[in-house]
DNA sequence: TGTTAGCACTCTGTTACCCCGAGTGCTAAA
DNA sequence: TTTAGCACTCGGGGTAACAGAGTGCTAACA
């Protein structure tokens, strides 16, 4: 469909945009040496490009700009895979140098590495909490009428809450509840957690402990964990910094839209397959976003969840290399979250 | 020192540019009503007041604009207490409406509402937790070589850290030092954590258990709580909306700061006394908030402690009402986290 | 002596205009 | 098929003109 020359052509208007940010002229397309012929030739050549809606004019008389169309085509057929810099690697091998066992940790310091490499905004999406399962349930007391409940995932999560309960309740019914709560739903998923508590536990607790429906509301509600999880940023303003969002009117929809996580949560969750996905401009069907891209990298967690990790930029996006890090990093995470998850499933 | 006709005219230049964000000319000040005098008048008080420097002119033939001087005798001498709106309170009462029992929790709530209520940048500093004491350590074996240590402080501040250890550590063993540790550790304040546990832990548990010197360094590192506490934002991107932050540049500049943590912890710390401090402009001593001024209230919290609460917004900023905010809800927060430390402290 | 009207002057922001440079499209020649 | 040449277009930068808002000063007034 595209001749070689075409192809050349459409890859150098796009290379130097990405570079640039300027509309590309023909004649400084024809002075680059990947490209021999004159600028009446290249001319002729992006009458024909712009005429199969690969690239398109800011105004009559000015240089070309990729379109969505040129963008999407690059980033399918033109993307040679990259080689990564030594420095990036290094920087990215750093995250993982320490020996780290928090989960939170270490998808915090990606985000942050990768937004500086980038100098896009990272997204980072860690494993669902919803899956990991109850290791061990925990009341401590606090004061008379409050106590602090502990729930310790088998990843190593640890969910507290602070509740209150009836004064009159005696210090061993508690430890009964809570002998009982871990008898019984050690190995529960949380996401089940709160139905299995009223369903299954209820009647148990009735027949051993007095105020037992007080008790369980203090639970059921210590036991909501969040519907999603939560994302983890890395150079929130990073967009700033992109003449895109020179204009400030721009740069507060983005932030806006950016602020609304639940929004950016269903941008990036983990889909159906496993990989990387890039959504250019418009296909991201939200008008804060029209001027961006957003690269998705899925990987498997052990235990068959899944995490992602994006970079949020401007559709003059550095795809090879972001898609390239991202390819690398979202490797390296897979390797060290599966060790911290799939470790202790063992047990 | 000023005539009280000087002082009404600085008055309502000054509201007036707090409003409008535009220079205030002689011929607008006489139209109002709380202006009896003809633009002539009022253009030699302006000349007065230039002079003596509480307000100044962006350009030779420009309206007056309240110098940073201005702003401050405004501050100290002519602010009078604003009642606040019902809607006002009632949304800070919102905060403590529903039964919370976790600092972080109310304190998060607050910096957003705040923020909402202003359109300026909060930020809250809640108690130390440095200060904090052991309530209980606690250890949950998660796989064959790590485990998960959880110290509970009597606020019922969760601190949680996995570890690893020598895989031929006995279980009793760890079940024998989390017992010494509770013992002689109990009461103590985070702070003083890292230290008692070298120097007196350490012969202790010599005594007692095999291969102690790997179990220490692991709960060392544990128990290295952060030297100082997190805060907590709302509204980060307000300031966006600020004409005085139309320049991407200022902006960026500002953001930056902001984003700096440790050093707008500085700050905002708590100071000496308790109640209001406001800082206009170069009196924060950083150029990114040259056009910024930074209200602080100090709140005390049962227990010696202090909190503090900011708002962040542009020099030409709703003093008198965001003091009256800042008073209220320091003490609504003042109440309610005491109430939170207070009865904790009883155990 | 304090207040005010009047006037000349100053500065900003907007609009209109011009011109240059960069770019295009088309045509005709190689 | 490629290229040189040329007419045309558009944006951006610079300048001039002008209206509007403001000031400072002076002189008159109460």
């Amino acid at each position: 469909m595209l001749t070689d020359r075409q192809l050349l052509i459409l890859q150098v208007i796009i290379d130097d945009f990405i570079r640039s940010a300027q509309p590309v002229g023909s004649r400084s397309l024809s002075k680059k040496n990947e490209i021999q012929f004159s600028s009446a030739t290249v001319r002729n050549e992006m009458s024909d490009l712009e005429e199969m809606g690969f690239i398109e004019k800011t105004h009559t008389s000015s240089g070309r700009v990729p379109s969505e169309k040129g963008y999407r085509f690059y980033v399918d057929h033109m993307l040679s895979p990259q080689a990564l810099q030594q420095q990036d690697i290094s920087q990215i091998h750093s995250i993982f140098a320490e020996r780290i066992y928090e989960m939170e940790n270490i998808v915090q310091r990606s985000a942050k590495i990768l937004s500086e490499l980038t100098n896009y905004t990272s997204i980072v999406l860690g494993p669902n909490l919803q899956e990991n399962r109850v290791k061990q349930i925990q009341v401590v007391p606090l004061t008379e009428g409050t106590a602090i409940a502990i729930i310790v995932t088998d990843t190593g999560h640890v969910e507290s809450r602070r509740f209150s309960f009836p004064k009159d309740l005696k210090a061993e019914d508690i430890e009964h509840m809570v002998r009982l709560l871990n008898d019984r739903l050690v190995g529960t998923p949380l996401m089940e957690l709160h139905d299995r508590l009223y369903k299954e536990m209820a009647i148990l607790l009735k027949r051993h402990i007095a105020n037992y429906d007080l008790m369980l509301q203090a639970f059921a509600e210590i036991m909501n964990v969040p519907v999603h999880d939560k994302l983890f940023f890395g150079g929130k303003m990073n967009m700033m910094n992109q003449p895109e969002f020179s204009d400030i009117d721009k740069l507060r929809l983005l932030m806006d839209m950016i602020e609304r996580e639940d929004n950016l949560y269903n941008l990036i969750r983990p889909t159906d397959g496993i990989g990387i996905q890039v959504k250019i401009g418009k296909e991201n069907e939200n008008v804060a976003m029209e001027n961006c891209s957003l690269i998705t990298a899925t990987f498997p967690i052990a235990s068959g969840q899944k995490g992602s990790l994006a970079i949020l930029g401007p559709t003059r996006m550095e795809y090879s290399r972001v898609i390239s890090l991202l390819n690398m990093l979202s490797g390296d995470l897979s390797k060290a979250l599966s060790d911290l998850y799939g470790k202790s499933q063992e047990s």
